[in-house]
DNA sequence: ATATTACTTCGATAGTTATCGAATTGTAAT
DNA sequence: ATTACAATTCGATAACTATCGAAGTAATAT
């Protein structure tokens, strides 16, 4: 298991407004799965109280830590989470089954 | 949901020897299950390479974010996972299922 | 061609953090 | 009482980070 690889997942997790981002396109991609299954970032970019700049610094973490891909597409930008990284996540966390 | 304490949780993982830490009080803890099911933490200090102010410093913030408790027995602390956390953050974490 | 929208890059700053050595406290052993 | 062990507190420091405003790029719309 690498531990530095995980330790940086969680540090991409640590920061509230990079949480609230995350989940934002997690739910955005769940309401689309019949569509896109994608999420516009400028549709959720406006929910968050934090400005471009900063928006645009927490999803290169997110991207960077590999817990979600981002695609550009025309004027967009998508993301989609990657939900390999998120099973090894709970894999990670789980604890031993007990009784 | 409350965010900021996740992210607080989350946080307390995304340092390298802290997780380790962590993991390590798991590891112990579920080894000893039969008999204390608590991790002596004297016993994996050494295995760490870091210095007992670092150690003491981690497990603050590993109890802080409630992701352990701790209590000294005589001598030594004992520290046992709050299983309770863990088990939210896989629920927050948790991906909707599909197919 | 110009304007608008969506996002990025740069540079700066204030705040946070990991780590250590030294000194200290608390407990147990001799 | 003294020693030894386990852990904590303190103070310092170097490194990192979240955030912003301003300026830039890239695509679309007019």
């Amino acid at each position: 298991m690498d531990t530095p690889k995980m330790a940086k997942v969680f540090k991409a997790l640590s920061n509230p407004n990079r949480l609230e981002l995350y989940l934002k396109i997690v739910e955005n991609q769940e309401a689309s799965y019949e569509t896109s299954g994608e999420c516009l970032i400028s549709d959720i970019a406006t929910s968050l109280n934090i400005g471009p700049p900063t928006i645009s610094h927490h999803l290169k973490e997110l991207s960077n830590a590999e817990l979600i891909f981002t695609e550009r597409k025309g004027k967009y930008l998508v993301a989609r989470v990657n939900e390999e990284m998120i099973d090894r996540v709970n894999e990670l966390l789980k604890l031993q089954q007990r009784k």
